[in-house]
DNA sequence: GATGAATGAGGATTCATTCAT
DNA sequence: TATGAATGAATCCTCATTCAT
C-alpha cells in the first residue's frame, strides 16, 4: 500500500500499472491480488486508511466546543499532518478531481469533513467573527489552498511562516 | 475542443478515449487526427488556448500597480472567470496534479502566475498590509482553495458572499 | 466467424484464444473486438447464426401436419444439415452441457425444438404409433443420439444406413 | 472427488477452480496437490473411478451371450446407474466433446464400450433382427440420446415410461 | 476535408502450481 | 498430513494511432 500510494501519487491512478506498483514493492502481482481484488480496491484501501487515520486524530465526533487554544493546536496538527502524509493528500486531491474515483470516499471523505466544518463554524460563531458563516468558507478555502500550494511545490513554500501567519490571524484575538 | 474539454474534466484525461470524444463531437477519429496529433497534443491545446485567454484578460505584463480598485476589479473578473469557465479550471487543477501532464503548461502556467503575483506583492506592499509576502500566499491560498471547494460542488457554494468577503477584506482600508 | 467455430469446436470454447483465433482468421485481435463486443459474444453469434439457418429450413411455426412423406423429407434433410455443419453440431452440443453458455441460446434453442417436438407428436398420433408421446421421446432419442455419435466418429459411422433405417422404421408403415 | 465432480459437471472443467474445488470441500488447495499431480490428474482419476464402476457392473469380459431377459436386466441397470450417476455422466458426455480431454479417458471408454457393441449385435443376431449391425447403432444412439435428454431435463424427462418402451422394444419379442 | 476499418502494444486480472513451514 | 502465501505465465480486452479511400 506505501509503494503503491507513492506510485499514484506521483504519477497518478491512471498511468500506474499492477505492474509496476508489485514489481516496485518486490512482491507479484498475484500476491498483490490475493489482497487486493482490483486496482480500484487497492486505491480505495489506501484512501480509506488515510482518511482514518484522520478520523482517529481529530476524533471530529466529541462535540465539545473549541476555544481559541484547541484551535491553534488543530491548526498546528493539520499542518504537521500535511507536511508528514504529503503523497497521500496528493492522491486525495487528484482522486477528488476524478467524480468516479471520489465515489470510493465520498461517504467517508463526508464523514471527516462534515464534523469538521460544523466545529469551526462553531469556533467563529463564539470567537465572535463578524460573519461566521462565511468566515468558515474563508477558513476553508485557506486551508485547501495551503495545502494544494505547499503540494505542489514543497520544497520552496513557506509552509511554517504561513502556519504562523494563521494562527496569528484565527487564535489571538 | 470544447467536447473534448466537457469529457476531460468530466471523467478525466485518462478515462476519456479519443473515440469517445469524436463520437460526442459528431465527427471521425480520422478527422480528429487531422487536427491534433495526438490525444496529448489536444489537451495541450486546449490547455493553452484556456490560459491565453486568461492572459488577455489580465493583461499581467502591463507593469502599472494596482490600487484598491483595480485589486477590486481583478477580483471580481477572476470570480467571473472561474464561474463562467468553471469546466477548464477543473481540467486545469487535474493536470496540475500529474507531473507528466503538468509539463505541458507548466512554462504557459508560471507566464500567468509569475506577474500575477509580483502585483499581488506589489498591492500588499503598498497598502501596508502587515507582512506583503506571507500575505501574498495567503491571498493566493484564499483564491486557489475557493476555486476548488467552488468547482468541486458548484451548486451549493455561496460563491457570491465569498467573493464580498474578498473585497471587504482585501479592497476597503 | 467460420474460423472461431472450428476452433471452438475442434478445442472448445475456452481452450481456444482470441488470439488463436484472430492468428488463424488473419486479422488482428483488435478488428476482432470491433464486430464481437466479447469472446462471448462471439460465440453467441455464432450460435444464433447457426440456429436461424435452421430455423429457416425448417420453417417449424408453420402449422401443417406432416404426412410419412414430408417426414422422410424431414428426416433426410436432417442428416444433410447434419453433415454439412458438422462443426456447428459439435459446438452446439458441447455448449449445451455448460449452463453458463447454454443461457446464451436457451431461448433460440427452444424456440427450435418447441415446434418440432410438437410436429412429431401429431405425425406419431396421425401415423397410429401405439404410444405417440414416448413414440416422440424415443424418436428424439434417436435422433440426438445418432447426431452424438456420428459428429463423435463422423469417418467411421454408418451415417446413410442409419439414415435408411430411420425412414424404413417410421415413414413406411 | 466427489466436490470435483459436481462442481466440474455443473460449471464445466475449465470453469472450475482448483481454489473453487478446495475451499467447497474444505480443505486446503496445498492438500488437493499431495493426492493429484494436477486439475488434469483430478479429472483422470474421476472419470476412471466412474468408468472402473461401470466395468465392474457389467463385467463386458464374460462372453457369455445375452438372452432378453439378461437383456431387460442389462437395460434396467443401465437406467438405473444413469439416474444414480446422472452428475457422473454429464461431465463424461462433456468431456466426450473435447479431443484433449477425451484422450484421457479414450482407452478405458473404449474397454467399456468395445465389448458392449459386441454383445448388444450378438443380441440383435440370436434375437433376429433384421438387420442386426444397424440395430446395433440404433439401440446405441437410443440408449446415448436418451441419456442426454434426461440428463439435460432430469426433472420432466419421463425415464422410466421410456425404459418401459425400450424393455417392451427389445426384450419382448 | 473526412471516414472508419484495421492494428497491436500494453494493461488488468486469473489461476494452476509450488513450497516453506 | 496439512496449510496458504507466493508466483508468473497466460488471457481477455482497450484504445491511441494509422492509412487507404
Amino acid at each position: 500500500m506505501d509503494t503503491a500510494l507513492e506510485l499514484f501519487a506521483g504519477n497518478g491512478f491512471e498511468n500506474t500499472t499492477i505492474s509496476q506498483i508489485a514489481r516496485t514493492a518486490g512482491i507479484s502481482k498475484g500476491l498483490l491480488y490475493n489482497y487486493f481484488e482490483s486496482k480500484e480496491a487497492l486505491l480505495e484501501a489506501i484512501l480509506n486508511k488515510g482518511i482514518d487515520e484522520m478520523l482517529e486524530l481529530f476524533d471530529p465526533n466529541n462535540d465539545g466546543k473549541l476555544d481559541s487554544n484547541e484551535m491553534e493546536i488543530f491548526i498546528r496538527e493539520t499542518f504537521r499532518i500535511l507536511k508528514e502524509k504529503r503523497e497521500f493528500w496528493k492522491l486525495y486531491w487528484a482522486v477528488s478531481f476524478q467524480p468516479s474515483a471520489f465515489k470510493l470516499i465520498q461517504k467517508k471523505s463526508a464523514e471527516l469533513n462534515g464534523p469538521l466544518i460544523k466545529k469551526m463554524n462553531d469556533y467563529f460563531k463564539v470567537s465572535r467573527f463578524t460573519n461566521p458563516k462565511v468566515e468558515t468558507y474563508i477558513f476553508g478555502a485557506i486551508l485547501d489552498g495551503i495545502a494544494l500550494n505547499f503540494i505542489m511545490t514543497p520544497e520552496t513554500y513557506p509552509i511554517d511562516k504561513v502556519l504562523q501567519e494563521l494562527i496569528d490571524r484565527y487564535c489571538k484575538r
